[in-house]
DNA sequence: TTGAATTTGTCCGTATGTATT
DNA sequence: TAATACATACGGACAAATTCA
């Protein structure tokens, strides 16, 4: 290790101060180094019992501020590796009258790919049932899918479908791994969506998995309907986007009708 | 304390089982509890002394779960007085073309109002010129604005605009608290939106002090221009709602143009 | 392949501060 | 004022993952 090493944080000595807690100042501070560019993209910071003697604090109280800032979503912390800045770049993804998935983020990423998790047939829960406009209790196809882009997870969706008319989807869309594709084997030339709801929470454990993310992460989650040209719901899907590498884009449909 | 008070939350003593740190399983554990209607909304949890006696694990593991919880926005926690449940009932936004603030909480909420926190006029930068069709350095109105739903903070505005067109609409907000209203005073009769982006991310140390939110709380970022009748961009909006009070929605035209 | 060093993750115990009741 | 309950900080110990000689 060199002598004349760049600080990779401000290293002054903290204390109680303010009212404003030791980890939150440290937070703030390295925060700010990373907002300074003194700290890049991917960077590693310097370990945690560094940090601690270089801010003059324990150990533990280091890790509340690591801690607060991997929630942001600021900092990524690997075991036995170290904590490295987080990728901020979002991926931008268009919902318009004619949203599709491949176009959407078509050139943004060098590669996206998309996998199925489940498929399975079972009876249309009551929600399912009113976005498909189906009669209650009808059989229903529910597909589970993740979509990755550059190799990293970026959304993991759950589709459903009319199982009368779309019996067997699931195998198409294994093979094709589009839906629109999918859907045009059944004669669907084209689809538009009805409506979309969009919210945000953390991930829970089962999305954290499937998605790669660190717990505490933030999914942004879209509950959309898509009809077929007489008007007629086919597909109901909730999909969760991961918050840090996706921004929806609500455009106007004249830009997307010229596709 | 009665000796036959229901258990609020399961009590049953935990090991280091299966790789799944006892943090982690406590939070489940409390998360079922809320699942199951064992604890219903607003209703307090035991002290977190309890909760480590009942776990059989130190206070501060029983604090790990419960940090974990209030990010996630299951609890909250209030020094002095106890750990509560958190209301998750969301109100709908609608974004559509005529998007408009009022027009759409309306009815969902018993009472809204809007506070102007800051007016000022500044350069544009160089984000806030583009997005305005402006040239670059051109004087902009900057107006800062919290909105509240049934005395609850639902989202901070900040919306810039051409300070030679609209001078003085602070003033004009500050009394009649809605942006429709303002511009009308400007001789814009009607302006829809062109463009919303919607991201999510925590909420930062200013955020969390304006909406009254814990540090870690999520906020539902928009960005959004509305032109006038004849293309002109006339308002550039940054508007952080707060992930947990609120759903975006996402609908047709036809529907809102009707009003 | 092994094993030591490094680095983050979990858990315990204790003490003190601060807000509420 | 006193008791209660959450917030912060310190210290120690060991586990688990990674890296590298």
């Amino acid at each position: 290790m060199t002598a004349d090493e760049k600080p990779a944080v401000a290293s002054t000595r903290l204390r109680k101060q303010g009212g404003v807690a030791l980890w939150r100042q440290i937070a703030d501070g390295i925060r700010q180094g990373i907002r300074e560019g003194v700290l890049g993209n991917g960077e590693r910071l310097p370990p945690e019992t560094d940090l601690a003697e270089r801010f003059g604090v324990n150990r533990h109280t280091v890790r509340s501020a690591i801690a607060a800032l991997v929630q942001e979503g600021v900092l990524r912390a690997e075991q036995g590796r170290g904590t490295f800045i987080q990728n901020k770049e979002r991926i931008v993804y268009p919902i318009s009258k004619r949203t599709r998935f491949s176009r959407g983020i078509d050139g943004q990423a060098r590669s996206t790919s998309g996998r199925m998790v489940d498929c399975l047939t079972e009876v249309a829960s009551e929600i399912v049932a009113t976005m498909l406009a189906l009669d209650p209790k009808s059989p229903v196809v529910k597909l589970k899918s993740v979509s990755l882009a550059d190799g990293l997870p970026l959304s993991s969706a759950t589709s459903w479908f009319d199982s009368r008319r779309f019996e067997g989807i699931g195998k198409i869309y294994e093979k094709t791994g589009s839906i629109t594709a999918s859907l045009a084997h059944f004669g669907v030339e084209d689809y538009t969506r009805r409506s979309t709801t969009i919210s945000a929470r953390h991930a829970d454990e089962i999305e954290c998995r499937l998605l790669s993310l660190a717990p505490g992460a933030i999914v942004l989650v879209t509950k959309a309907i898509n009809i077929d040209a007489s008007g007629k719901p086919i597909q109901f899907s909730i999909t969760r986007f991961v918050a840090d590498r996706v921004e929806l884009s609500v455009s106007p449909e004249e830009k997307l009708e010229a596709l």
